[in-house]
DNA sequence: ATAGTATTACGATTAAATTCGTAAGCAATC
DNA sequence: GATTGCTTACGAATTTAATCGTAATACTAT
């Protein structure tokens, strides 16, 4: 019945330095925050602690400074935003996601190769 | 310098079924949100109202009844959410995403055509 | 051990979003 | 012209999110 998952703002921003570091202290995190937004400490540490409390992260309070790590996979994020974003932003359309997303954020040649191949193995599937 | 556009949720809900039926009433926008979700009439106004007065939509007042209407493209919403989402979710990478969005909801194959053709342009600059 | 530093915990405040009740206006109908 | 029904306007209450100050605790190095 996976739970519904629906991080704040803030929440998924620090949900994303936890995916990208596997695990980090509050400091780390609050670290890559302050540099592009002037907020507190204590605010970062609240926030955290806030997150734990709700389930979306675990930590390791073995130690003093604790470690937290994310508690859900950013798979499951993507596929959901992907699908709220598909809903409300392009009346469900898929291909309309696709096209908008490659029109206005052009990938690599590399990345376009891959994305042939993934359309090939779809169409063989059909 | 365009200015920087983040409807709350409810917001976004309402610009969604406005850009859908390219105008309407409250009790019409009302009525879908309904569907989905028990809330009162007045609440429904309310947003409408204060998304009037944040600029977010613009209302004909000439009947007793309001019309409102979008007053931001949907392609700019598309844009900037889509941006965000690569950033946050998918690491920057825009095939990351083309690539979960063709996983997990598979197009067409009429769709899957259109794709290949767009990708076919962009090699063709490249 | 004492001083200095970093950490967590916690409470309180502020700010923003959401919700709804009530009143007032207008139009149609009895 | 009273009643009913739908509309807007407005204020207030509630809820949720975000921010920060302060205190207690542990760690480090003198």
């Amino acid at each position: 019945m996976s739970k519904v998952f629906k991080p704040t703002e803030s929440e998924l921003e620090i949900l994303s330095i936890l995916w990208e570091k596997e695990n980090a202290t509050v400091r780390e995190v609050h670290e890559v925050i302050f540099q592009t937004k002037e907020v507190g400490y204590t605010t970062t540490l609240k926030l955290m602690q806030i997150m734990h409390e709700k389930g979306l992260v675990s930590r390791n309070e073995t130690a003093k400074t604790h470690i937290y790590m994310p508690n859900f996979d950013k798979e499951k994020a993507q596929e959901q935003y992907i699908g709220k974003m598909i809903k409300t932003l392009f009346s469900g359309s898929t291909s309309q996601l696709v096209m908008q997303a490659l029109g206005k954020h052009k990938p690599t040649n590399a990345d376009l190769m891959e994305i042939k191949n993934l359309i090939k193995q779809l169409e063989s599937k059909g």
